[in-house]
DNA sequence: CGAATAGTGTCTGTGAGACAATATTTA
DNA sequence: TAAATATTGTCTCACAGACACTATTCG
C-alpha cells in the first residue's frame, strides 16, 4: 500500500485520515407504538445516544454495525441498512469523526433491557447525544417508506398471523389509523392463506396468513 | 482530542482508520439521451472511473465532491447528493479505502470535455474501476426517481421552457418515451404559464412555462 | 340477544392511459 | 392545402376511500 500514489504524487498513507463511526437505529414496536433502542452516553445520567462504535480495519459497515449492536446492546441485529453519512466537523468533540448511519429491525423481544438502556417512542424521545435526533427521523422515514404498499416487509410479525395483527404492526409503524377494509385490500393481494383460523377472544375467528 | 477514550479504553487516535473518498456520477442530458462525465484512471488507454478525491481534514464531503469536479474536471459542481458508502474489502489496491458515492446533475454545456475525459451515454457504459459501474447505476436510479412526478428538478432546462422541450428532456433522464398528453396533465399543475409563445420550426406555437 | 370482530358488496371520486378531435402555424 | 405540432375532450379502467351489510363467535 505505501508505495501507491495519488495524483498529486502524495502516498495515501501522507494524508490525515478520519475515524469513521456507525450509528443505528434499532427500531421495534412496543405496546402499538415505533420506538427506538437508546444507550447511557458516558456518566451523566440524562444523556442518551444511538448504539454504534468505530470501524475496525478489515471490517465492513455492516459487520461494525451487528458487531456494535452485539456488544452494546446485547442485540443480535438482523439486515442493517445504511442511511446517510454524517460529515458536520465539530459534530463529535472527540475529533473528526464520520458517522455512517443505519437502521435495523427487530422484533421488541429480541432487545434485552438493562441498566443503561431504554426503549424510547419515536414520538417521545428524549435529547440525543451528536445528531443521533436527525438519524432516528431517517430511520423512521425509512421504515414508514417500506411498510406503505408491502406486508410487514421487516418480519416483526411471526409468521402465521391475522388482518388484524398485521393492521395493528402497520399502524404502530405509521403512527396512523387505518381502514380495516382498505387495508385488507391493499395487502390481500401479497399474502398467502394458510386456511387455518384463529380465534382471539371475542367475534368471529379470523384467517390466518402468510408472506406470499 | 488525544485525550478522550472510548468505551474499551484506547484513545481515538489509536485506532487504524479508513482512507475516505467520495466518487461522483456527473449526470447529464445529450442528444436526448443521459450520460455521465468519466474521467481516464492512470496512464492506460481504456481505463475509465469517476471524478472523486480523498477526504481532506476539516472538509465536508459535500466540500470534497465539489472540489475534486471543479480540479479533476473542471466542473463547477451544483447539488452534490449521497448516494451510498461502498465498503467491500479490497475494492482499492491502494487499501483500506471507503468511498462515499454522489451523484450530481449539471447542464452539458457546463461539462467541459477535453483530453482524458469524456462523456458516456449510461446505456452504453465501457467498463470502469472500482464498483464505479455501481455507482453510476445508484446514481441513475435516484435520477430517474425524481425525475417521475417533478418537472425537471435538476434544472437542466433553463426557464422559460416548452411542455415539448420539458418532456425531451423527461424521455432522455427516463429513457422512455411520454405520451405528450398525460405527460401534460401530469407537469401542469407544478409549473407556472409565462403568458409568452415560442415559435419554432413547424407546427403550433408552444406556450412558454417556468417551473411553480 | 347484544357486542365485538371478520369479511364482502358496492358506490364514488380521482387519476392514468389511450385515442380522438380541434387549433394554429409553416412549407 | 398538407404536414407538423399544441392543446383539449372524453372514454375506460383501476383503485383508494368510505360506508353499509352480512357472517361468526363470545358473554
Amino acid at each position: 500500500m505505501t508505495g501507491y500514489r495519488d495524483s498529486s504524487g502524495r502516498r495515501l498513507d501522507d494524508y490525515p485520515r478520519p475515524s469513521v463511526a456507525v450509528d443505528t437505529a434499532v427500531l421495534t414496536v412496543v405496546d402499538g407504538a415505533l420506538a427506538v433502542l437508546l444507550v447511557r452516553a458516558g456518566r451523566s445520567d440524562d444523556e442518551w445516544r444511538l448504539p454504534g462504535s468505530f470501524l475496525h480495519e478489515g471490517e465492513t459497515l455492516r459487520g461494525a454495525v451487528l458487531r456494535s449492536l452485539r456488544v452494546k446492546a446485547g442485540v443480535e441485529g438482523l439486515r442493517p441498512r445504511q442511511l446517510h453519512v454524517f460529515d458536520r466537523p465539530g459534530r463529535d468533540d472527540r475529533g473528526w469523526v464520520l458517522s455512517v448511519a443505519h437502521v435495523d429491525v427487530v422484533r421488541a423481544d429480541r432487545v434485552p433491557i438493562s441498566k443503561g438502556h431504554q426503549l424510547a417512542r419515536v414520538d417521545d424521545l428524549p435529547d440525543l447525544k451528536y445528531d443521533h435526533g436527525e438519524i432516528v427521523a431517517f430511520a423512521v422515514d425509512a421504515l414508514r417508506t417500506d411498510y406503505r404498499g408491502t406486508p410487514d416487509p421487516a418480519a416483526l410479525l411471526e409468521a402465521p398471523f391475522t388482518m388484524r395483527q398485521l393492521r395493528l404492526m402497520h399502524e404502530a409503524v405509521s403512527g396512523e389509523r387505518l381502514l380495516p377494509d382498505t387495508f385488507r385490500r391493499a395487502m390481500a393481494p401479497r399474502l398467502r392463506a394458510t386456511g387455518e383460523m384463529l380465534v382471539e377472544g371475542r367475534g368471529r375467528p379470523a384467517e390466518l396468513f402468510e408472506r406470499a
